[in-house]
DNA sequence: TGAAATATTGTAAGCGCTTACATTACATTT
DNA sequence: AAATGTAATGTAAGCGCTTACAATATTTCA
């Protein structure tokens, strides 16, 4: 239950000591989890700072030790899917070991790295966890004189912790399922180029095709308008599948850069009546629920696997540096089952 | 660009204060926009932290000022369709005005409670967002003792600033939609009932029902299994669509408590091959590209709104307490209107 | 030109904690 | 019982800022 006692001056460390009768030390010992107290005196202290309803302000303590037990996420943008799921996982770990969480937003019209510097400079957080950001290298090597820990997630720079997830290897893989079901004209519907995740998709996307001896047409790579969220939305997966379906002659299948923008591209082919199977990436919830098959990544699994890491390095800095790489595995739904019965008969 | 001159002894504002030559009360000034600085020393102190890349602390600030600029968002679940969205909204306006945003996910596990206490007593925001966040009476009361300054979302209790959407609204809107479309038997794709949103949703269902003068029937609203996300998921959506289909005589329509329920009820209905029209709730973005007809909140609007309410507080705690209620509006789409084409035939 | 008014800067006392080091109390050992 | 070791507590010096108040510089105006 809330505090009793509340007044508009709250009780600090010094009132707490007085009606304990020890000093501001021993109060502090005992919200330290120190072992140096008798155990009648922490009783005594908890009892009070119970009765009163006192709780040590964070501010103070942080100033004072110089920490602030604080791990702050940084996101380019925060509505979106990807993010949610692995902020998930990144929640269930810093819970688990009573850090605090603070979010900051990378405004889509103002420098990144800029916008970036400025959180490191305010010194807040203890730890950072960078979602999805990219940076110039130059801006990375910048970074590190922070002397900071940071784990990146979804995105790889020597010299920093990272866990991501192999899109080359994605790419590959949907993209090869594909041709074993005998498709060559696949289409890549893809997003803003200049993201090295979607790069790698296109480097697997390629390799797929070296593979299996089908020539490159970069005709069949179409980017969605990336204005918005960089291509990653509905709207942008919509226009370029309508696109899609109208190079001449119409690609036989089609390997999207994301769920998201998969949504789009199916309601196109509603839309035009046209048809061919598709494959998404990232494997979000709603995948399941409209049948879309999908190259999975393990968001939530990120998350608090990156979370688990920067604690690590927060705790002991000269710890080696780790660069984890899930693969993505493919999950068959009916945006390709479909069209393999037709083909099987 | 990131500052060059970083060390591990970071600059303080000592440091700043003597190689511009002036006091640290100076140098604090000009980072407090204060306007009792001349301007060819604010300019000197500027170049000279951006030299160094100074910043002030904020712990520091945060103790010397008593204040921390910073809001915190507290949440129940964080991936949730709803609060991302909310959420979007929230960071719009903080950014703007220059606050940070921390966020505190109440976990289900622990007694609600009893975690906002223990937030409140930290002391570490100036003002706090409460969204989607259910306690009791009592508890509601005793949060008042802490005189700080508190904006709900998506709920309402007497003293409090308040943000939210009229749900009985809402409802009413949706199953009116139906009974003017000459249905009778509609059925209530519900969650966790205990909450103040659903029990509203559920007066404004028997509301438009009276008004109609169609007989309630209780066998019509089925609960979704509640025991992930209050219900609020695909899964227990489609699961609760399949028992709802069993009714016998089958229901002719289905008002959902929200999209994201919806967009199980939909699938529930592709598998078992027996189709009725549905309206769900929320409008989340997904919704117009599954063609889900639904009732619009508009959460984007309502974060954007209650955070300004909340800085309004913050800044004049004697401002009168408000309480805004949005009326949600129904959206049609291929979910209802399909039904509708049929029935003009 | 000099006093008064105003603009600019400095001084110093905290804000509420942590923690190295010093001190005291108590238990052990001989 | 004195000497020694150990556990418990206290002392005091910051942590890096803000801000009331005091002091000084500059401007204004008679």
């Amino acid at each position: 239950m809330f505090s009793q006692n509340h007044t508009d001056l709250a009780a600090t460390i010094y009132d707490i000591a007085k009606k304990a009768g020890v000093s501001i030390a021993t109060v502090s010992r005992v919200f330290n989890q120190s072992t140096k107290v008798s155990e009648s005196t922490r009783k005594k202290i908890l009892a009070i700072a119970d009765e009163v309803g006192y709780h040590p302000r964070a501010h103070a303590q942080g100033l004072a030790s110089r920490k602030s037990n604080l791990v702050m996420v940084v996101v380019p943008v925060i509505s979106n899917y990807f993010f949610m799921e692995v902020l998930g996982g990144i929640q269930d770990k810093l819970s688990e070991q009573n850090y605090e969480l603070s979010i900051f937003n990378i405004s889509p019209n103002k420098d990144a790295a800029e916008q970036v510097g400025h959180v490191m400079k305010r010194r807040w957080a203890e730890g950072y966890l960078f979602i999805s950001i990219h940076l110039q290298n130059e801006q990375w090597e910048q970074l590190k004189k922070y002397n900071v820990p940071i784990t990146l997630v979804d995105e790889h720079f020597e010299g920093f912790d990272s866990v991501s997830v192999d899109n080359e290897q994605g790419a590959y893989r949907a993209v090869k399922s594909f041709l074993e079901m005998d498709y060559k004209r696949i289409a890549m519907l893809s997003a803003l180029e200049t993201s090295k995740p979607i790069s790698n998709r296109i480097t697997g996307y390629k390799k797929a095709l070296q593979e299996y001896d089908v020539p490159f047409d970069e005709r069949l790579i179409i980017e969605g308008n990336s204005m918005y969220r960089d291509g990653f939305t509905e709207k942008a997966g919509y226009e370029a599948m309508k696109k899609i379906l109208e190079i001449n002659p119409m690609p036989d299948a089609c390997f999207c850069a994301s769920d998201i923008q998969a949504v789009g591209a199916l309601k196109a082919m509603m839309d035009t009546g046209k048809k061919i199977p598709i494959i998404g990436y990232d494997d979000i919830e709603l995948a399941e629920y409209i049948g879309l098959s999908t190259i999975r990544q393990p968001m939530r699994d990120m998350g608090f696997f990156a979370t688990q890491n920067l604690i690590d390095r927060m705790n002991n800095p000269q710890k080696a540096i780790s660069q984890t790489i899930y693969t993505p595995e493919l999950v068959e739904r009916t945006s390709t089952s479909t069209f393999k019965d037709l083909k099987a008969k």
